[in-house]
DNA sequence: ATGTCCGTAACCTACGGA
């Protein structure tokens, strides 16, 4: 099974990449983030196999799960929480949920809080599973787990992503059980996800890591990678998509 | 690093968000 996630900023922007991307490395399962719209094109991504379950409700955030080894159980609602930042299902042998954890802004918005406070739910949703089964979690998390995972740790020093609080609110999801799934290591030997459309920090490697895949240890991966590829050329998400090969 | 891109509302430009 190919697994991958991708933050499109976008959907509707993006289908020219898209769409071609998904015909070429064919994924399973696809968890998207960023949609951006309350009317997913499920019509395009239909004709190339995919179920698709989408929380989206206009201009901001928007999620989805796409399929094509089956769409179950799925679930749009994030307890507690409005916002279109999570949707789940069971696809085929695997529990699936795509999250668009909040940005946080700057420590002193109230929006920094409120990414605190989403973590903290997403970590109490998952007493209703079972470690031992297989499920992974997996979009933006917003955070660079390490000083590795930014490139230049002493530029963020009072800002988001990288904060004790932030990373423990992650690590608490990875102690309930979960394994943060390595990529093959990316171009000068980074891990980068992310790297801002602005300042040419795409050319300058300048990026992040903030996408992953968190798996329990039922699931065997078999491969991951980031395909910088798709970050590249005309049209590109400041995203490139995380993908994961897994023996299920 | 602050060099761009997205969708929207309201108009052919400005804004919030990232």
């Amino acid at each position: 099974m190919r697994l991958v996630t991708w933050n499109v900023n976008s959907v509707t922007a993006r289908l020219p990449r898209l769409l071609p991307w998904l015909e070429e490395n064919a994924p399973d399962v696809v968890a998207l983030q960023e949609t951006k719209t309350a009317t997913f094109p499920v019509a395009d991504v239909a004709s190339l196999g995919y179920e698709v379950a989408h929380a989206g409700d206009g201009r901001w955030n928007g999620v989805a799960v796409l399929s094509r080894v089956g769409l179950e159980r799925v679930e749009l609602v994030h307890e507690g929480h409005p916002e279109p930042r999570l949707a789940s299902a069971q696809c085929g042998p695997l529990h699936v949920t795509c999250v668009y954890v909040p940005n946080g802004r700057s420590l002193d918005d109230p929006h920094y809080a409120y990414k605190l406070a989403w973590f903290r739910s997403l970590r109490a949703r998952l007493d209703r599973f079972d470690p031992a089964q297989p499920l992974v979690i997996m979009g933006d998390f917003n955070v660079a787990l390490t000083d590795r995972d930014v490139w230049d740790a002493s530029v963020f020093t009072g800002s988001t992503h990288v904060t004790p609080a932030e990373r423990s609110a992650m690590q608490e999801l990875l102690d309930w059980g979960l394994v943060d799934v390595q990529a093959r290591p990316g171009k000068g030997d980074v891990p980068y996800t992310y790297w801002d459309y602005r300042a040419g920090m795409m050319h300058k490697n300048l990026g992040m890591r903030i996408d992953y895949v968190l798996a329990t240890t039922a699931v065997p991966v078999r491969d991951a990678w980031v395909d910088r590829e798709a970050r590249k050329g005309k049209g590109p998400s400041d995203h490139a998509p995380l993908v994961v090969d897994v023996d299920l």
